[in-house]
DNA sequence: GTAGGGTTAG
């Protein structure tokens, strides 16, 4: 009777009768609330009428409780299967409590553990394993599955290990435990001893190739075992679309004996990831199966990465059925086109979120660079996970609150969370952006031993972090040390070199890639180009630039343009930058125009550097670093009413001035000086400094800097400033006239040109003290590897 | 009690 409402239920049927009889069913009101979130459309109804005929089960079972005052022992237990089924777990455990200790059997425990671990319960399963009486090989698998699924695999592997008996699923439990986690080594050490082995063991191991990356071999064995069940087409097809080969896991759609439901989300969720919607609608459109979550979710998805809000929104609002990853999903959508208001209504309004939710929101605004909503998810979140912290890292990061993302590093420590390759690069970019070597190079030893080494992403950010404070050596030998180096890793040292104005390092890097199996990308020859225009390899930049199409394939793009002008440019060759600015095929950015520049300060063409400014601010009114070249063109003339007038400029504009900086115009050959530290354990004190520094330097009409720095400090606070200066985290700016191409020498991490008069007088009035040129992230307009004023990358 | 597909961090 109740298998026949069941089954009866499942059948699509346009049946009103049995709507008619849910209604006698009180429907819960995480349903009614998903109802009224939900058009009421057919599908709807057909849907909402499954999930009712597992309630309707449930509710029989109730009223046979009633009826049968003594129930069978199968009977209790199907009772508490399916109150599990339907996560009632208080009411499944009233009834296990209430069972008669008679009856109570080993299967009736196994229920409850079952139960728990597929409720995601893992505590309850693991204290309920504890208290049971005896244990059969189904309690252990079940608890086998408990620690796989709560993610601790090194647990699941001692128990694996205790087991008084072992039999084919809990074999097939581990290998496709490793699989999941591409743990290829261990997953088929398994797979070998098993005393047995059927599909879902072979299917674990073809997963365990795809997971580990090891897609050739996965091919192999595919090919090699002439018969696969569905679930083995539908794996190599997902691996085809990791590997972002579509054409391939079309074919293999196409030729598969039988396709079911997870078959048509692959393909479909492929062609969305890899941004062709049309054939992906198309597909969706003509599938013959019935569509499930998945399916919508992919879809919706994929409208969601090609920022198509409004079909994504579309998509969202027919499904039929709805999950969290679905809500989920169009949150992330909504929240990636800045619709923040639509998001947060949508977030406010869901039925129930999850970890998932939480981290979206918040990762969503920290890139935003909204701090103040991210820094309130964060801390009004339930439970904070690794990519939690790490997101909220990122966005400390991003806005440049170095002295946070330390401070919450420390924190995640204290609280028990560890550190993650995410948090690792961010704590270390930050380093790079503070110019903490030491710490930099704490955290660098902290990698090899938690284990990260250099496998991971983070060794990409180490060498970014080394260069970052001039320590070429020391990146140098971390590149060395890297068991895989991807196109980043490459980028990396050659944009590295190049930046410090070794153009032929870069250079030689360039040419050890061209013998790898990495091929170069546009990044690549932005660096090869920057390169040569720092080191006036102008030829050798030319011809690369004229040939990259022809040799790379790769179109010249805004950036290798801005690379060829600057070059031009600072070859004094500046006529022939400009026509190449006027011939560009698309409308020049702003750095192209501060190329320009920069180039028509060092080689005396105001006119052009005038015009270039122009064009700047009609493009970005508020780019800080325009102004600051714009007054060093005018001070460089002498001409100070405009030099000021430029300023005031900034001041009616509201141009934000970077926290922990201060910059100031100077009547002498330093045009711009200026000295800050956001990583000052008194920062107060030090913005306050700024503030008074350049108050009088106002009133001074400008004198020199650096006697302000000596004159109107007091002794102790000059002591510990430049303690803290040589020790930790010196960061300034010098900006200073030097032309093409100049040696640079290093004094400790920090560079100082050696043919500027302006910068050796800096640093012997200062010593090894104060203040040296240095490149920084956010202030990459003003620094570079040869300090020259108007250096642009 | 074990296998495949959809959402978040750098």
């Amino acid at each position: 009777m109740l298998s026949a409402t069941y089954r009866d239920a499942n059948q699509p049927t346009t049946d009103k009768s049995c709507l008619l009889q849910y209604r006698a069913v009180p429907m819960p009101s995480q349903w009614q609330m998903e109802m009224s979130l939900s058009p009421r459309s057919p599908l709807i109804l057909i849907l909402m009428r499954r999930s009712f005929s597992n309630h309707l089960e449930s509710t029989v079972v109730n009223q046979k409780e009633k009826e049968d005052p003594h129930p069978h022992v199968i009977k209790w237990n199907k009772a508490i299967a399916c109150h599990m089924r339907l996560g009632h777990l208080a009411r499944a455990q009233q009834l296990f409590d209430q069972m008669p200790r008679t009856t109570l059997s080993l299967s009736s425990y196994n229920t409850m553990l079952s139960g728990y671990v597929s409720n995601s319960h893992f505590a309850h399963a693991i204290s309920l394993f504890s208290r049971m009486p005896s244990r059969d090989i189904i309690s252990y698998n079940t608890m086998l599955s408990c620690h796989v699924r709560s993610g601790h695999l090194l647990t699941a592997r001692q128990l694996f290990d205790q087991m008084p008996v072992k039999d084919q699923v809990s074999y097939n439990t581990m290998i496709s435990a490793y699989a999941r986690h591409g743990l290829l080594h261990q997953a088929k050490e398994l797979f070998d001893q098993a005393p047995l082995t059927n599909n879902i063991s072979w299917n674990g191991l073809l997963a365990a190739y795809i997971q580990s990356g090891n897609f050739q071999l996965a091919k192999q064995l595919f090919q090699s075992k002439p018969k696969w069940d569905v679930i083995s087409w539908n794996s190599i097809i997902a691996g085809y679309v990791q590997q972002k080969q579509m054409c391939e896991a079309k074919k293999l759609f196409h030729k598969m004996p039988y396709r079911d439901i997870v078959s048509w989300n692959t393909i479909i969720s492929g062609y969305a990831q890899s941004g062709d919607m049309t054939e992906a609608r198309r597909l969706f459109d003509i599938m013959p199966v019935e569509k499930d979550v998945f399916t919508w979710t992919a879809v919706l998805s994929g409208y969601a990465k090609n920022g198509n809000v409004e079909e994504a929104m579309n998509i969202f609002e027919k499904m039929p059925q709805r999950n969290v990853v679905s809500w989920n999903a169009i949150i992330a959508a909504c929240m990636q086109n800045r619709r923040f208001n639509e998001a947060k209504k949508l977030f406010d309004q869901m039925p129930c979120r999850d970890q998932v939710t939480w981290n979206t929101m918040l990762t969503a605004y920290g890139n935003a660079g909204m701090i103040q909503e991210a820094r309130e998810m964060f801390y009004k979140m339930p439970h904070r996970d690794t990519v939690s912290w790490s997101a909220m890292l990122a966005a400390y990061s991003q806005v440049g609150l170095s002295e946070e993302v330390l401070q919450l590093f420390r924190e995640m420590f204290s609280g028990g969370t560890k550190a993650n390759c995410s948090a690792y690069a961010c704590v270390l970019s930050t380093c790079a952006d503070m110019a903490t070597l030491n710490y930099g190079t704490q955290l660098h030893g902290q990698l090899f031993k938690v284990g990260y080494g250099m496998g991971c992403f983070v060794a990409n950010v180490l060498l970014a972090f080394y260069f970052k404070c001039g320590s070429m050596d020391d990146a140098q030998k971390a590149f060395d040390e890297m068991h895989e180096r991807d196109t980043v890793s490459w980028n990396t040292m050659i944009s590295g070199y190049a930046r410090h104005g070794f153009g032929w390092k870069a250079w030689e890097v360039f040419d050890l890639m061209k013998q790898t199996q990495i091929k170069p990308d546009d990044i690549t020859l932005v660096g090869v180009l920057s390169a040569s225009s720092h080191t006036g390899l102008v030829d050798k930049g030319i011809s690369l630039f004229y040939t990259m199409e022809q040799v790379y394939g790769i179109t010249p793009k805004p950036a290798h343009y801005t690379c060829m002008i600057d070059l031009l440019g600072r070859a004094g060759r500046l006529k022939e930058a400009q026509s190449l600015v006027k011939e560009m095929p698309f409308e020049p950015e702003p750095t192209t125009w501060g190329a320009l520049l920069g180039a028509s300060r060092v080689h005396h063409e105001p006119e052009i550097g005038i015009w270039a400014a122009e064009k700047i601010f009609e493009l970005e009114p508020n780019n800080t670093g325009m102004y600051v070249l714009l007054s060093n063109l005018y001070a460089s003339y002498g001409k100070w009413s405009d030099v000021l007038k430029t300023r005031v400029l900034m001041g009616e504009r509201g141009v934000r001035k970077v926290p922990g900086f201060s910059w100031i115009e100077v009547k002498n050959k330093v045009h711009v000086f200026s000295v800050g530290d956001s990583a000052h354990p008194d920062k107060q004190r030090i913005y306050q400094f700024l503030e008074e520094l350049d108050l009088k330097m106002k009133k001074a009409g400008y004198v020199s800097a650096t006697e302000i720095v000596l004159h109107d400090v007091e002794e102790e606070e000059k002591v510990h400033m430049l303690r803290y200066h040589s020790e930790r985290l010196a960061v300034a700016f010098g900006i200073l006239n030097v032309p093409l191409g100049r040696p640079i020498r290093i004094i400790k991490n920090l560079r100082v040109c050696e043919d500027c008069h302006n910068a050796i007088k800096y640093v012997a009035k200062i010593e090894n003290r104060l203040i040296v040129l240095r490149d920084s992230n956010r202030f990459h307009h003003f620094s570079g590897g040869s300090c020259s004023c108007g250096d642009y990358w």
